[in-house]
RNA sequence: GCUGGCGUAGCUCAGUCGGUAGAGCAGCUGUCUUGUAAACAGCAGGUCGUCGGUUCGAUUCCGACCGCCAGCUCCA
């Protein structure tokens, strides 16, 4: 008779036959035994460490959303009959299941999918394992085409020994599957089904296209509204809807599908973005350059565009004098055109090339997203043309100032991936092989951690990324360090070294912010709209009381501006009550009420962004805290008063 | 690009089972002259995304296109 060992290490002896689960308690989901996730119906047949797991621990959560999803799955095909199931993991925050469906579902279908999980959710069926031979299981899903596929690929994948094939069986339902899962399908949670949408099988864009529904799992109902809260929050910070209230910038129509207009208030924001990257960049030692935004065909050809990222290119334009040209899809060509418009020593280098370069890309229609995702961008980038000896601290050096100025917007604990080299590739494996060891040796040296992601690399080099999470928890790819021996191969880009020889340099792609567009947008979501004071397109609200007191508003208005800051005079005949409310919901961060008292003292009340009001601060003393604040970048609001 | 959904005033939305449309906010005007998140009244504002088709008649039904949204695939 098998001994278990609980955590509290107490030994327990299991009568021959009996499942682990008869030992745990009862809120137990799943259990562990020795360290491996396991069904309560495992039957040990050996001592062993056995742990009970609950869906208040990730491992737990997880196999609660898998369950769900299978019930999910069972509940589609009770309502739908010949659906056709393909797969249903768990993911972040809860699960989804792929079908093929004779007609697809609509969101109407949603409620009446919950409630047959509801059914079967009260009929409590256990969730049984069953082990089938290969031949039994291609039977018992003869008609279930996805399901034999994937028998027929496990042989492959897992090597010897799979011949059999696990299938968890609830009521007449069964779904391949490895588990576990919960003992029966009344031990759900509090699920809700949340969309629909189109999934390629197996993520391949050239096979059928499967109707995916999507849904949230949690362990109690409480934790399912705090999700669904959590939902509404993210809503309410969208970039594209406070983008629009804010007067920020708009996509006209007229323009096309991802062109942005940045309005008045969204210009000022964006110099103040421009104006502290660019003058941080000639601070570290970077030059600037400025290049149009056609070239001729020649240069594409040249840089290898035109093979392998024409896809991703507005169309070629022809001048009718026989010459074609293309708007750019990259900065790169340009910058090479600066270097070797001189010949270069050994002694300029490294040389760090420097613009905001606006950039145009014909991405796919479905795939742009507000300022995230936009066809016309502006880059923050830089080529850094050094010596191949010089290469890992010039890596070094664009993560250090990666990190400084992510810093500066309250950024922090990168998320950093190596990516090697894509199906579409230029240049020899040798210099990928190089290009690869001397970020692996940078990243090696910064301490930072990183992953792998095979195959994800520009078509030119290898890159490294840094992805930053925003204030709450999303994280968004800005950062893209790339190494370059093919683009300097290809231009045929020299210098003459110490020995009088002409040698090839090496090139880093990199751009900090990335685009602009899509970093304003992680901005205006990161901070809800409510930036700090130095990004703030307008600082300070003055709100006359009466109409006598604009004259007196505008006067100080004036005095704010002639000191360096961006106020604005509501001269409205609105009541105080009412323009308050104006400045409140444009996120101003100071807002001035003008009247007789202000008027007869000179001095100021002050109302912060989060409804805090001071009397009698004197002009001086706001002016000073306001400039320290703007000045230093803050991401704190100035306090008046007590 | 693919799958599904959507497109009515500057914004947020109602509405028309086919007879050319309404509200709130914003805007403008007037009254009020206001003390920290919405004073009151009036006025103005829409070829109901575009183009075709069906119909005596289309914003409504059908089709194509354009755009947007969610997701897939792809990416700064």
């Amino acid at each position: 008779m098998p001994q278990i060992e609980l955590p509290d290490g107490h030994r327990v002896v299991l009568p021959e036959g009996e499942p682990i689960g008869s030992v745990l308690p009862p809120t137990t989901i799943v259990a562990r035994f020795d360290g491996e996730l396991v069904d309560l119906s495992f039957v040990p047949g050996r001592d062993g460490k056995g742990e009970p797991v609950t869906a208040d621990e990730p491992d737990g959560l997880h196999v609660l959303r898998h369950s769900t999803a299978h019930v999910m799955a069972q509940a589609v095909c009770d309502l739908v009959p010949g659906a056709k199931y393909a797969i249903g993991p768990p993911i972040e925050d809860g699960f989804y299941y792929d079908f093929e469906l004779p007609q697809p579902l609509t969101p109407d279908d949603l409620p009446r999918i919950e409630a047959r999980m509801a059914e079967i959710g009260a009929a409590d069926q256990p969730f049984v394992r069953e082990e089938l031979s290969r031949q039994q299981a291609l039977e018992r899903f003869a008609d279930q085409p996805y399901k034999r596929e994937i028998i027929e690929g496990l042989d492959e994948a897992e090597g010897a020994g799979a011949d059999t094939v696990v299938v968890y069986r609830s009521g007449e339902w069964s779904d391949l599957c490895r588990g576990p899962h919960v003992p029966s399908t009344g031990r759900l949670g509090a699920f809700k089904l949340l969309k629909l949408a189109g999934a390629y099988w197996r993520g391949d864009e050239s096979r059928p296209m499967l109707q995916r529904i999507y849904g949230t799992a949690w362990p109690t109902e409480p934790d399912l509204k705090a999700y669904l809260h959590r939902v509404e929050e993210a809503e309410r910070r969208d970039h594209r809807k406070l983008g629009r209230q804010l007067d920020l910038f708009s996509f006209p129509e007229e323009l096309g599908p991802g062109l942005a207009v940045w309005h008045q208030r969204g210009g000022i924001f964006r110099k103040q973005l421009e104006d502290y990257v660019r003058d941080l960049h000639l601070e570290r030692g970077y030059d600037l350059v400025v290049t149009p935004h056609l070239a001729r065909r020649v240069l594409w050809d040249t840089s290898g565009h035109t093979a392998k990222f024409i896809e991703n290119m507005y169309p070629v334009m022809d001048d009718g004098q026989g010459s074609q040209y293309f708007v750019k899809p990259m900065n790169c060509p340009f910058h090479v055109l600066v270097y070797k418009s001189q010949v270069r020593s050994y002694r300029d280098l490294p040389m760090r090339l420097s613009e905001l370069g606006t950039v145009y890309r014909y991405e796919r229609a479905g795939v742009l997203h507000g300022l995230l995702r936009v066809r016309g961008m502006t880059q923050d980038d830089s080529h850094i043309i050094c010596r191949e000896d010089q290469l890992i601290d010039e890596i070094l050096s664009v993560f250090d100032l990666t990190l400084d100025i992510h810093r500066t917007f309250g950024f922090e604990d990168p998320v950093v991936t190596l990516s090697t080299k894509p199906g579409q590739a230029i240049g020899e494996e040798s210099m990928w092989a190089r290009a690869i060891e001397a970020l692996t040796k940078a990243l090696n040296n910064s301490g930072l951690e990183y992953t792998v992601a095979e195959g994800e690399g520009a078509f030119y080099g290898p890159k490294v990324d840094f992805h930053f999470r925003d204030a709450i928890g999303r994280l968004w790819q800005l950062t893209t360090v790339q190494v370059d021996f093919a683009l300097p191969e290809r231009f045929d880009m020299e210098f003459v070294g110490e020995d009088n020889e002409r040698h090839r340099p090496v090139m880093i792609h990199r751009a900090i912010l990335g685009s602009l567009e899509r970093f304003a947008g992680v901005l205006i979501e990161h901070y809800a709209g409510a930036f700090p004071l130095w990004l703030a397109p307008e600082q300070v609200r003055l709100v006359p009381v009466a109409d006598r007191h604009v004259e007196h508003a505008r006067e100080l208005a004036e005095k704010l501006r002639a000191a360096g800051l961006r106020p604005f005079v509501d001269p409205s005949g609105e009541t105080v009550g009412k323009k308050v409310r104006a400045a409140q919901l444009m996120k101003v961060p100071y807002t001035l009420v003008i009247g007789d008292r202000e008027a007869e003292t000179a001095n100021l009340t002050v109302r912060d962004r989060s409804g805090t009001e001071a009397k009698d601060v004197a002009l001086e003393a706001f002016v000073r805290a306001l400039m320290e604040e703007a000045g230093t970048r803050s991401l704190e609001q100035s306090r008046f008063g007590d």
